[in-house]
DNA sequence: CTTGACATCGAACGGATGTTCGTGTATCAT
DNA sequence: ATGATACACGAACATCCGTTCGATGTCAAG
């Protein structure tokens, strides 16, 4: 209120700022000038659009005129650029649907799988993945137990995969081998009408199998969380 | 226009759904009643209200009455949660700062450093890390070499570690071995003033470290992030 | 002292916006 | 055939909303 000189961005500035972002984050739109000034204590919509218009001179906001509730935010208060639009496509949530056990098959779900019904799921940013790996069909399990360290993957770890049942060269792919009633997560080469099943750790040797038809894929690995308990 | 019967996603719900993530995302504030019309081709605003209370019955969106503007994106196409609001402060970028390597200490930030300048960055959902857990000090480091098999980590590996120089029993924790010129990635445990350092591969034996101050803590590893490579 | 810049206010206005209502057409089941 | 339901439309209305205007107060500089 004694701040005569216009030195940048004032405490006005900054409560408006702060509601913005909080508004916007809990509501998925922009507030109206009137719901600014009711929670930043400015008793005039003539008030509320002199500092929005200020805030859009300093790149804090644009905003689009005649435009109800037109505000975009573009940085916040510390004046890191928000990729507000963008952010919202970037993480998605992957299905938990149970358990990678190497004396089972993987629980590979159906085609007419609901993928909205699952309680538990793993945030994923979308980043993570390449570009062009599409995101709907992934699913995740929690590797149980110890033996799967050929694979490098530890109990408790998350293994996020695709279900596929042709596997290319150098994928990481779960099969479920036939002859030994085992599930194996291994690195999946076809040579010359035989399979070679590598370890992603390097101190192990691969499984070699003769015929294709006791190698059943089950799906490719994508990618592998390990979250470190909190003591 | 034939469809006499209610089956769910109709086409009109799909252009719909589309146009409102455009819209959001370019404009970073949700469409008019007025404006979705236009763009699906629809020309009474009671149409865009019909299926606007359609889709939130289906649960892909959340309205506010008498709202300007008052269209909350929930899911998108496909049925993905979106946490539009949430997102924006439920993931972060971790700076990837260097590599670890088994004959190198770990290259700790120091006090000072400036976590927005780095070019590299890892995007990580917030929910995978305990509530607790700070962000804002986490930097990752790339796993360099096959040396660290041990840990159960691979070449390539994204280390996600937090900055500390005394660890707690039982967490993961990088340290440097100034005996042996060696950065490990173990399990520590201080017991009878003797320093056991486990590793994550169950088939490994501990070191037992008689004079603790060989024991050099740099960090406490909080996640790894394999991702596995599009062949 | 005056002047200009900045900040604050409320009232008023016009356009933006969502909602309701009634009507019409098509489909389906009985 | 009838009745019920779903979908599509335009008109009308009331409220929401942003903008403008004029007035007032404070401060700093000349």
């Amino acid at each position: 209120m004694m701040a005569r000189k216009k030195v940048g961005l004032g405490e006005r500035h900054k409560k408006i700022l702060r509601f913005l972002e909080k508004f916007h984050s809990e509501n998925g739109y922009p507030p109206s000038i009137r719901e600014i000034g009711e929670n930043t204590s400015i008793s005039s919509t003539s008030v509320v659009n002199y500092y929005l218009n200020q805030l859009e001179e300093m790149h804090y906001i644009e905003r689009e005129s005649n435009v109800s509730r037109g505000i975009r935010l573009v940085r916040n208060l510390e004046g890191q650029l928000l990729k507000a639009a963008q952010t919202v496509t970037e993480m998605f949530t992957v299905p938990v649907i149970g358990r990678i056990v190497a004396g089972e098959p993987v629980p590979v779900p159906s085609s007419d799988f609901n993928y909205y019904d699952q309680e538990t799921g793993i945030d994923i940013a979308r980043s993570l993945l390449p570009p062009k790996e599409k995101t709907e069909d992934l699913f995740a399990l929690e590797v149980q137990g110890d033996s799967m360290i050929d694979a490098m993957v530890n109990d408790g770890d998350i293994v996020i995969m695709r279900p596929i049942t042709q596997a290319n060269n150098g994928e990481m792919v779960a099969v479920w081998l036939a002859d030994r009633d085992e599930t194996t997560l291994k690195y999946f080469y076809l040579e010359n009408g035989r399979v070679r099943l590598q370890p992603a750790n390097p101190l192990m040797s691969p499984i070699i199998i003769d015929d294709p038809a006791y190698v059943q894929v089950q799906g490719k690995v994508v990618l592998v969380i390990r979250r470190l308990e909190e003591s």
